[in-house]
DNA sequence: AGCACGCCGACT
DNA sequence: GTCGGCGTGCTC
């Protein structure tokens, strides 16, 4: 028995969406409620009032009692987060060290967030009338749709339109039949409050290969216990196939599936084949949805009615009832990152819930990232593979175009033109690669060398010349393009190095005749705009596409018949270490995307070091063997065969603070372990100024996992110790291999 | 992050 | 006189 009257009062300790690194306390009420940790409250903050998650009851605080506030009210009676899903919070805001009042915060769709209450909303449905409750469904005999409905409802009760449709896309004669014969009656209802069995697969499986049998086989082994798979397997080898296979396992066992993929423009093509093949509860979240869509398909999958979620990095945090497996489409796709504000791999953080649930994690890609190809090598994940199909003729053909001692017009050498030429005179189309936007990447005075530098960033200065604009890419700022130079004043400003408006100029000239698209992020800005372009080139209306990064994803060009890569060694020496591998994933993707059977495209690559083995590896291999290849030199070179990084990041009014605050970090990172000379870094980055502070950061790389956890174990400490003025602020991103 | 408090310059 | 600029500090 419990001394309440004797005992400290009783105290809720709560995460509240501020950028705070700790708890707050308040009172619990009197009265002994039934709340617990993953209800939502709302609480007294400075002078208004906040939605506040609880996640701790405790007798005991540090704060004085009497700057204890008591809470304004219990908003959930029924917690909203199970602990599971608490835990995995906890550990993502641990981990990419975030206040865990924003992790919380951003688990829950917008209106949750504001202290709404979670209902699902009321939509038009049916139920029996006394009569259909007393009619036997042999009297329907002779109309058996009817018969079926009738018998549904009898069996399930009230129904709505939604739930309906999941049952049969063709219910709508049946229920005006049953309406009309006053068996049915209109009502309102939750949306499916009913869960109707899943349904066979309306579309049999495929057979399948050998070797999707053997994935399907593996994954579907491991329901119910932890463990990665990585699903290996070029682009049209069947891994969608696969998938569903694995699903409909899932579904068959009862479980909820969640399905992660990088990008919003790839989710109508697989919710499609999904519903067509599932008469299963489908919830589709990614951020072009309105608030109450999202909210509706996450309160459906958190009280169990969903059955598969299809969404992006941010449905990762969706709680569900019974979660059994997760899919995490082209794992290698850096949309996976969240880069903004609470900085999280969803790829990372969907291995860990799998973890934390038991549940396996089956990765899928073309061109696995490195990480996981290392981790598939060392047998930490299961490795699937699904080889080509034998006798496809698809497989482009890359070729390598040297480019030394060529000379070149505006980054084009000439027998790239004349290939372009050979293939706009067969009437096929031409792509063109270049990953860098605007006319050039720098401008600079040719009388005194001096080059346009961004006034709050580091960074140069990107010439724009349709906007008659210098842009800094890093930070946004925008100022007029100068025609003098401000150093010497003389008229000698130039343009340095090649982007995209730079070559469009040229190929403008150069091919008058043709329809060109440039397509980048400038070019793009308007809502639909890339659709519509991608439309156009689909239907024959452009014959040059000149295009960056955004262009290597989603869309398939049939008349494409030659593609080029314009800078493959800004790829192969840029200081990223990723880069090389993104080149390849780059490279392998675009290939897979141009040109069809009969027309297969071909892949010119130029490049300075036509030599290179990752590059020569690519060419005469596969991703697959360039991936075995990088990782073969790092190990031969005693580098690790990834890095592990650590970032700060200051943020103060003033300039001078954030800086000084990052050196000495650097400097206390380099006491300990410099003699064994296993910091990489520390590198510094460029200072940005936005809404009135410095945003300053410092990478640290270590080699080794454990040299990191050495690093950040000394420096947390002494950090503490060096009592930051409150107007620096700081965090902290790791981007490990071993994260189990 | 917000939001209040406060301490200085340019307006009715 | 006081309106409002943003620099500073706090939030159970």
């Amino acid at each position: 028995m419990a001394h309440p009257s004797t005992a400290s009062p009783l105290i809720y300790r709560v995460a509240l969406p501020v950028p705070l690194h700790k708890l707050f306390d308040y009172l619990a009420p009197d009265t002994i409620l039934p709340c617990q940790p993953g209800c939502r409250i709302e609480v007294p903050f400075r002078t208004g009032s906040k939605t506040a998650f609880l996640v701790e009851i405790t007798r005991h605080s540090t704060v004085a009692t009497d700057k204890l506030k008591p809470i304004n009210r219990i908003i959930d009676e029924q917690p909203l987060l199970a602990a599971i899903d608490l835990q995995l919070l906890h550990w993502v805001a641990n981990y990419y060290h975030h206040p865990l009042g924003e992790v919380i915060s951003s688990a829950f769709p917008v209106g949750l967030r504001q202290g709404k209450t979670a209902t699902l909303p009321r939509e038009k449905g049916y139920r029996l009338t006394e009569l259909g409750e007393s009619t036997a469904s042999g009297q329907l005999r002779r109309t058996p749709k009817q018969k079926g409905m009738l018998e549904l409802f009898q069996q399930h009760g009230p129904l709505t339109e939604s739930a309906l449709s999941v049952w049969n896309s063709h219910w709508r004669g049946g229920a005006k039949a049953l309406l009309s014969k006053q068996l049915l009656t209109i009502t309102t209802l939750e949306v499916n409050p009913t869960k109707l069995p899943v349904a066979e697969t309306s579309t049999g499986d495929l057979p399948g290969n050998a070797h999707q049998q053997a994935a399907v086989a593996a994954v579907s082994r491991q329901l119910g216990r932890f463990g990665v798979s990585l699903l290996e397997g070029v682009t049209g080898s069947g891994k969608t196939e696969v998938y569903m296979q694995i699903i409909r396992s899932a579904l068959a066992q009862n479980m909820q599936v969640l399905v992660l993929i990088p990008e919003i423009s790839l989710t109508p093509q697989l919710e499609q084949r999904f519903r067509q093949r599932f008469s299963a509860n489908i919830a589709v979240s990614h951020s072009k949805l309105t608030n109450p869509q999202r909210q509706t398909a996450w309160l459906q999958m958190q009280q169990g009615y969903g059955q598969i979620m299809l969404g992006t990095r941010s449905a990762l945090f969706t709680p569900m009832k019974n979660l059994g497996l997760i899919i995490l489409d082209e794992e290698h796709d850096s949309s996976y990152k969240q880069q903004e504000g609470f900085r999280f791999s969803a790829r990372d953080a969907a291995i860990i819930r799998g973890k934390l649930l038991n549940i396996p994690v089956l990765l899928g890609s073309a061109t696995p990232s490195l990480e996981s190809f290392y981790n598939a090598q060392r047998g930490r994940y299961q490795w699937l593979s699904l080889p080509e199909r034998a006798g496809d003729a698809l497989a482009p053909q890359l070729q390598i175009i040297d480019i030394r001692n060529k000379p070149l017009q505006e980054g084009l050498s000439e027998a790239l033109l004349k290939e372009i030429d050979n293939t706009l005179a067969k009437q096929e189309q031409v792509l063109l690669f270049l990953n860098r936007r605007g006319f050039a990447p720098t401008l600079i005075c040719h009388s005194c060398g001096w080059v346009a530098h961004c006034p709050s960033c580091d960074a140069n200065l990107v010439i724009h010349a349709k906007q008659q604009q210098l842009q800094c890419h890093h930070c946004g700022k925008q100022q007029r393009l100068l025609q003098q130079c401000p150093a010497c004043q003389h008229n000698a400003l130039t343009a340095l190095g090649l982007g995209t408006e730079r070559v469009e100029y040229l190929l403008e000239q150069r091919y008058a005749d043709y329809r060109i698209v440039r397509l980048d992020r400038d070019s793009t800005q308007r809502k639909g705009s890339l659709q519509k372009y991608l439309a156009q080139i689909n239907l024959g209306q452009a014959d040059i596409i000149l295009g960056t990064q955004m262009l290597a994803k989603g869309h398939h060009f049939a008349n494409v018949t030659l593609v080029a890569i314009l800078d493959v060694d800004s790829g192969l020496f840029s200081i990223d270490f990723r880069s090389p591998e993104k080149l390849a994933q780059l490279i392998v993707q675009v290939a897979g995307r141009a040109g069809r059977a009969e027309k297969p495209g071909r892949v010119m690559l130029q490049t300075r070091h036509p030599e290179h083995p990752l590059l020569t590896t690519l060419i005469q291999a596969d991703y697959h063997s360039f991936a075995k290849r990088s990782l073969a030199e790092r190990q031969q070179a005693g580098l690790p065969p990834y890095s592990h990084q650590a970032l700060f990041r200051a943020s103060a009014t003033d300039a001078e603070l954030a800086t000084a605050f990052l050196e000495s970090i650097a400097q206390l990172a380099r006491q300990p372990f410099n003699p064994a000379n296993q910091i990489l870094g520390p590198t510094p980055a460029p200072m940005k100024k936005r809404a009135g502070r410095y945003h300053h950061q410092l990478l640290l790389q270590c080699k080794q996992r454990q040299d990191l956890h050495k690093l950040l174990d000394t420096l947390m400490p002494a950090i503490a110790k060096f009592k930051i003025p409150a107007k620096v602020r700081w965090s902290l991103d790791v981007d490990p291999l071993d994260l189990y």
